[in-house]
DNA sequence: TTGACAACATACCCGGTAGTATGTTCCTCT
DNA sequence: AGAGGAACATACTACCGGGTATGTTGTCAA
């Protein structure tokens, strides 16, 4: 017992740095938080953080890559699942929305995140980095393409554009980030029942029949 | 003609400042801006953004103004103009989406500066400013929130809750704010294209039928 | 026992930035 | 003409925050 006490003792660590990070990045952005604030939401101070981390930057990478790496873990399954187009995009948005929610401080940093890979990087060092999350970011996106144009061709959604749709579905899914606060009572039942009116939203957006959409 | 020249001598500068503050925020963020990127933006100095605002906030604040005052000036005359509610919703959800992409840097800071506004001021002089403008967006969603509601009643609109399916229906239309790019080429035609596509997606996923949302 | 290292805390440096204080120029009004 | 002020530019201060250098403590292995 004692000798497996430490077959992974570093992670734990990791992961409260980054619990807390996602946290105040979320409370207050990116440029806005200070490691200071980071330590400090901790108990600790600047040393801890930068023990593990070499720099502010590579912290917010690092949420950045746990916040997508959870996205992948819950949407992959459904996406490699055997089943028809239409449950497999109720699935998918459903799930992806739900995971929004639950993830709230990892997905707001991704947003961010997204938006600090257009604005380009500071040192060319991190240029890598920024390379490698958005080729995730677009894997991840190209998942959800792949199945909307499944479902275009099948007739089942109607839409112009693909890529404009594309947006415009994970806009819709993604908006709880943006007005969805924790409060008490809100049991996982709150939960599923925002993010089915958020995926009714989208697939409704996309075309599909209310048949079809219906239950998501 | 030379003494008409100075009818209004300040309001070119200002609008000149809030042009350049509008860029400089959308590229960077309210946070990572410096007073002097906005100033070398202009070919100018802090002295002359400091002669005109009090603060770097108050900057910020002045042209989330604007881009408020922007959408009312176009919105307004929809709401208030007498037709169906369907033509209505259709209209307004269309005008409103050509605005975003067309003053898409003040909204980009309206964006943000929403953000800012749930993070709470710093200064307790800036609240004051703060809940001028946190009135000021919320009667201009207060407008929409009318129209749907009116449309749930005639039964043309189906969705559960009013709120989110207020903030679905606003985040789909702004979501040209976070991935069109300017580019040559780019006509009024364009742009009315971009704006249909995104406001047949709200007014499908707010449960107008197919006929409805058409030729929007 | 001790030495080496992980895991921090403490103390410090320094560049950038908000805000200010003070010129400087030009324009206008009397 | 000259006085006053608007509209800036210049020079400066104060502070915050990223990053580093160094100290301290506990643990484990030989």
């Amino acid at each position: 017992m004692s000798a497996s006490a430490t077959q992974s003792p570093v992670r734990p660590v990791q992961e409260d740095i980054l619990q807390a990070a996602a946290r105040c990045f979320m409370a207050r952005g990116y440029a806005a938080t200070s490691i200071d604030d980071v330590a400090r939401s901790l108990g600790a101070t600047k040393g801890r953080i930068y023990h593990h981390y070499r720099s502010k930057a590579e912290l917010f990478f690092d949420v950045f890559r746990h916040g997508m790496q959870m996205n992948f873990d819950v949407i992959a399954p459904i996406a490699s699942a055997s089943m028809p187009t239409a449950e497999k995009l109720r699935h998918m948005t459903k799930t992806h929305c739900v995971a929004m929610i639950r993830t709230q401080p990892f997905q707001r940093c991704v947003w961010e995140g997204v938006e600090l890979l257009q604005r380009g990087a500071t040192t060319p060092e991190q240029r890598e980095i920024l390379i490698e999350l958005q080729a995730m970011r677009d894997n991840y996106a190209d998942i959800f393409r792949t199945v909307l144009e499944a479902a275009k061709k099948e007739g089942i959604a109607h839409f112009e554009s693909s890529s404009i749709a594309l947006q415009l579905m994970f806009i819709s899914l993604n908006s709880p980030l943006f007005w969805f606060r924790e409060r008490e009572g809100q049991d996982d039942g709150t939960i599923e029942h925002i993010a089915s009116q958020c995926a009714l939203f989208a697939l409704r957006g996309l075309g599909l029949t209310e048949e079809l959409a219906a239950n998501v």
